[in-house]
DNA sequence: CTGAAAGCGCTTACAG
DNA sequence: CTGAAAGCGCTTACAG
């Protein structure tokens, strides 16, 4: 690693102060035109850059905000980033992107260490195994700004932005219904976690209303969810007496793997069985036939995510900061499936 | 933002000097484990946490890589980077992931900023408009080890990883000459990227060892890899009297346009027109019918970046690094398609 | 408009 | 084993 120039280098060779130095660089307005012109003229010279480690020491603002997802690797959070990132941008900030791999021990040590690399703030969404929230109070007693998406939890005090699972679990049961089916099964992850539990009464919300009991072995959950593991479910489902006239999949890839089973167990989609999905992966779509699901406007979400705590950032640090929780309607879009 | 504890703060309170915590604190052993214990407890007590950037400030280093890609929106992509990230946490480091959204600016903005935070190296895959590496060249002559991974150039001096694109190319055309197809059309990227030229010679090289001729009218280059696009292609290449038996497609979304557009059109894949894709994204596997397709190893190809980079930070500043490039072999997966 | 000085939070020779 | 001092690279009142 070489040396790199500093401020000094520059000072010195201009003979003149180091303050002067700093005050042309940021482009202060106590500074003679001329004296700004030969430092940014000799710093370009010298191929000086800033070191923003020395500068976020003192200003204690780094622009840069910290985003934690348990995997970037599905459409959801890669599009929820990408909103996050278009108005960050607007606003001058860096995001810098961190992956828990679905790990509580890795999404503590992430904001650990975003924490004490003084990010202006942190947008996070839980991983899979998070049951405990301290990690985050401890953040949130420093007053660093933390913003909850999509996987949160009521305990914490926070701005929040989710999607409206219940509903959209409800609707699209709902369509299902209207579809003419009555034996309608759900595929889904552990109701421990918050969204899993959502979804679930949405869909028995619906079926209730309808006057359709729902059988237990129809209420099929998974922990991981996966391709695999939701033909198992299919299998599974079409191996009993009781089969089913519908799925309700609590994740498109889960309906992904339901409609693999359904090829190779000569199951026609959706004469026989309905599938619905949740999320709109790109993929649904292109399956064949494509699925149905509700939507979520991951890419809004994260726009909206990256405005609230952004304002929370500008707000007046004195007073209180309201905190808003948004709750985003998914919608839903019907295609061959059903 | 509350005020920090600092170990000044923490100094005060045991009436011991700051260097005598900033030891225990990083346990060192020129330091009485009386002491050492009585420090990390009371740490413990008022939350105590380090500021990273006075560390880094002093220490030159953050333990801390950056990636730049095009997109995390890709599966080639996010792999990659899992498999960078799992190499660098077994070794202490964490990584910051960035996209430039394919657009240039955004790209030297995001390497500026890694380099002025000090970043231990920089791993990046350029964004399509890259035509120019001014400001790599730059980071490199600052010491600050940069490796290249996939979408890479010849006039940098760096370690860099690469798949073999004219093997993968070649390979893959070659299974459909096997087929009994004799008029393959190609459907890519525009050959002033390194890899789009790679894959379109490889075809041709295929096609010219088995003696057949290549339409001007199959060769079909779109500026943006997108399922729209695709199937435009696809209509043009049907709706002329020279009709192909088989495309190859740069990229796997493209073959997946492409067999949408087939399914319009009612062509038969593959008796009509055989279809093979590059990359092998996980939608390959769920389309109907599935697609053949070259198989990077997207994982291990990050694996191996982090492993070289480390490799390079790790070394000797003193003796000159001896940079590799590796060319790592896609493998031909056959799949419904072809 | 410019400079000397103090300081951001931490680390590390150097003495003892 | 511990402390005083210098310093990492930068910014910002305070004087002038």
């Amino acid at each position: 690693m070489k040396k790199p120039i500093t401020i000094k280098d520059l000072a010195k060779s201009l003979n003149i102060s180091v303050a002067t130095v700093s005050r042309a660089l940021r482009n202060s307005n106590e500074i003679s035109s001329e004296t700004k012109k030969a430092v940014l003229k000799l710093a370009k010279e010298m191929h000086y850059h800033p070191n923003l480690l020395a500068r976020g020491l003192i200003n204690k603002k780094s622009k840069i905000l910290g985003v934690v997802v348990p995997t970037i690797n599905r459409q959801f959070w890669s599009n929820s980033i990408s909103g996050i990132e278009n108005i960050a941008y607007k606003d001058g900030y860096k995001v810098m992107i961190f992956q828990s791999a679905e790990s509580f021990q890795k999404e503590v040590e992430i904001v650990e260490t975003l924490a004490n690399s003084r990010v202006d703030g942190i947008l996070i969404a839980f991983s899979k195994e998070t049951r405990e929230y301290e990690h985050i109070q401890q953040v949130l007693d420093r007053g660093i700004p933390v913003l909850l998406f999509e996987r949160v939890c009521d305990e914490l005090n926070t701005s929040k932005v989710v999607t409206d699972d219940f509903f959209g679990a409800k609707r699209i049961t709902q369509h299902l219904i209207l579809r003419g089916k009555k034996h309608i099964a759900y595929l889904g992850g552990p109701q421990v976690l918050a969204v899993c539990r959502e979804r679930f009464l949405g869909f028995k919300s619906a079926m209730d209303d309808a006057g359709l009991p729902i059988s237990p072995e129809h209420v099929i959950e998974t922990d991981d969810f996966t391709f695999e593991i939701a033909k198992n479910g299919i299998y599974q489902l079409w191996n009993s007496n009781n089969k089913p006239d519908a799925v309700f999949c609590f994740a498109d890839i889960l309906a992904i793997g339901a409609l693999d089973a359904c090829k190779e167990l000569g199951i026609r989609v959706p004469e026989q069985l309905a599938l619905a999905g949740f999320g709109n992966d790109d993929t649904s779509r292109f399956v064949s036939p494509s699925l149905t699901t509700m939507s979520q406007p991951s890419f809004e979400m994260g726009q909206l995510a990256a405005k609230l705590i952004l304002e929370e950032i500008n707000s007046e640090e004195e007073d209180e900061f309201d905190f808003k929780t948004e709750i985003i309607k998914p919608n839903l879009i019907v295609r061959e499936s059903s």
